[in-house]
RNA sequence: GACUCGUUAGCUCAGCUGGUAGAGCACGUCCCUUUUAAGGAUGGGGUCCUGGGUUCGAACCCCAGACGAGUCACCA
């Protein structure tokens, strides 16, 4: 058999081999009539009415139980587990019990995927089941599935928690944890709810580029590629900002898009490369408006997937009933450390930091100080979902000045659990001053802020043209996802996150290779000669050989005192 | 990027002071007609993450690295 594989994949190898001489194909190509499914069976199953006596069903062999001529075996499909009543005799009518006594007992390993037709029953033990009449093999498994059981404490053995195995084979994961399975579903749900929430007002959703000449309507670093045809740089998108205000300026009123944001930057529980943002654009609104939109969006959704608006989030029951909290954000710092900032200047501001342990440096400005000590003091502190509004226009360039606040714009977060939510703003719509705002940036990227705002001629032109005064937001699905989810980490709301490449496979070793070469040029050796020719150490050399011996690519002939080294 | 912890059978994990690598489940063979973490008997299965070092001898001690997790830093 082959090199590499481990014995119980060897031993699966030899019964996919045994199967195909009986004649049974371990991947038949025809469409299986399934009519039902687990949950429909031990949700609608009735023994006084005995229904459910012609069944077709299909899933993924997850336990099996044999009992000489009776056994017991699980299937598991897309709804949950059900389990499986075969008698020998029922399943092999005539003489030949081959199909019990070595396909069902022998040949069908958990993991492989059948079909059954048979009738609902209840056992003895009260347990809804299929009582087979017929078993077909749908699909054989090369590959030992990890065996999670739970007894009837409800405790779970042996549970498939690696981190590393569970994010890189995710398809295992969702086959042996419930639960992850349950929270992608959740994420769905949550996608669907905020979908059928912007149509229902009217809300066209778009598509909007992702390769973009020019990236921009966030801060930060993208990641870069070329386009051969045109010969040009090309970015994967940030943010879609930009896009979808041209839209409003087209004339839509109301533009919304999920969108998969790329940022080249650290990774953690909260940040993966690649991310999912959805963003709005209204029309004629302000931020104000939005703030509604937005409670009465995400109360929603939270009833949507959980049937009431208190979500549990570890220790925290968070409550998304509306009207959330607002603060601005002066208020908050206020509320948080007693400290009234709203008329200090640069330098109070940092007298107040240091009083306040916030960590700080040379190069921030006003805004990033009030910002710094917001994200220390007060963000994490805020649990209940919370608005945080007017924000100091240094750190917004896409955000319109306050309609009656020095310094600020029209912009608000929504935090909750600690952290951010939600971005919104009234849209900065007076083309003189966007431009100035863009120059500002400009400005901050040559003194070295590589996440600076890059100026866009095109979008300026579109503004020129005329953008109406409009309402934007932007939300973190992700995050989002986590807290409706109860996730700790981001890693557990994606189905495949980003990871640092696997390891290779066993490939030969230095040592090995180094004593191959020398056989492949010199032909067959004597043993202490070959030992010289590969001029290896001791224990590389006793390493190498062995490698190579188990490998499979050598053998030792031993002729009297001589033992010469092959090659197979 | 810093610190801490981890990496041993297909899975979950033990492995004492450095002395021939273990358990449960899974897998192979055998027994058993309503069981359920089914049971009983028996057997096979290992690059102890990688590479160096110390040692008569390393899963274990030392050094370097890989990968992962957590905390912090960074992050509009």
């Amino acid at each position: 058999m082959s090199i590499g594989l481990t014995e119980q994949e060897k031993v699966r190898r030899v019964t996919l081999k045994r199967l195909i001489d009986l004649g049974i194909n371990p991947y038949p190509a025809e469409l299986f009539p399934i009519n039902t499914n687990s949950k429909e069976i031990k949700e609608g199953y009735k023994e006084a009415e005995n229904n459910f006596q012609e069944v077709v069903v299909a899933g993924r062999f997850m336990s099996k139980r044999i009992m000489g001529k009776a056994s017991f075996a699980e299937i598991q499909d897309a709804y949950g587990k059900i389990q499986i009543y075969i008698n020998r005799d029922e399943i092999c009518t005539g003489e030949d019990k081959t199909m019990y006594n070595d396909v069902f007992k022998k040949y069908l390993d958990i993991g492989d995927i059948v079909g059954v037709k048979g009738k609902v029953f209840k056992t003895q033990v009260g347990e809804i089941s299929v009582h087979a009449t017929e078993l077909i093999l749908l699909t054989k498994s090369l590959r030992p599935l990890p065996i999670v059981k739970t007894d009837s404490d409800g405790k779970t053995h042996d549970a498939f928690t690696d981190p590393e195995q569970r994010y890189r084979q995710r398809y295992t994961d969702l086959i042996v944890n419930p639960h992850v399975k349950e929270a992608f579903i959740k994420r769905t749900k949550l996608t669907n709810s905020m979908r059928q929430f912007l149509n229902h007002k009217g809300y066209l959703e778009v598509e909007t580029p992702i390769l973009q000449p020019i990236y921009g309507g966030a801060a930060a670093r993208p990641f870069k590629t070329h386009h051969n045809t045109l010969d040009m740089t090309l970015y994967l998108r940030i943010a879609n900002e930009l896009y979808l205000k041209k839209l409003i300026v087209g004339g839509f009123d109301g533009v919304y898009e999920f969108a998969k944001d790329f940022r080249n930057e650290g990774m953690s529980r909260f940040h993966n490369p690649e991310f999912t943002q959805m963003e709005l654009y209204v029309a004629y609104k302000d931020y104000y408006w939005m703030m509604d939109l937005v409670e009465e969006m995400v109360e929603k959704i939270a009833l949507d997937i959980h049937g009431k608006t208190e979500v549990q989030v570890r220790k925290n029951t968070i409550n998304f009933q509306r009207p959330w909290k607002r603060y601005t954000m002066y208020e908050a710092i206020e509320h948080f450390t007693g400290v009234d900032i709203s008329e200090m200047n640069e330098a109070e501001l940092r007298i107040t930091a240091e009083k306040l342990e916030v960590p700080i440096d040379e190069t921030m400005g006003r805004g990033k100080l009030i910002d710094e000590i917001f994200g220390e003091k007060c963000e994490p502190l805020l649990i209940q979902p919370t608005f945080i509004t007017d924000y100091p226009v240094e750190m917004s360039p896409l955000a319109k000045k306050h309609r009656s606040k020095e310094g600020l714009v029209e912009r608000f977060e929504a935090v909750c659990n600690g952290k951010e939510i939600c971005n919104a703003f009234t849209e900065l719509n007076d083309p003189i001053d966007q431009r100035a705002r863009f120059e500002e940036q400009l400005e901050l990227g040559k003194r070295g802020d590589d996440e600076a705002m890059i100026l866009d001629e095109d979008f300026l032109r579109a503004i020129e043209i005329g953008m109406p005064p409009t309402s934007g937001l932007g939300i973190g699905i992700d995050r989002l996802a986590m807290i409706m989810t109860n996730s700790n980490s981001i890693q557990d709301v994606l189905f495949f996150p980003q990871m640092r490449p696997e390891k290779k496979a066993i490939e030969m070793s230095d040592s090995e290779k180094t004593i191959f070469e020398v056989l492949k040029k010199e032909g067959n050796l004597e043993i202490a000669d070959l030992k010289e020719k590969a001029g290896l150490s001791g224990k590389q050399w006793d390493k190498g050989l062995k490698g190579l011996t188990k490998l499979g690519l050598t053998k030792v002939e031993v002729n009297g005192d001589t033992k010469t080294i092959c090659l197979k």
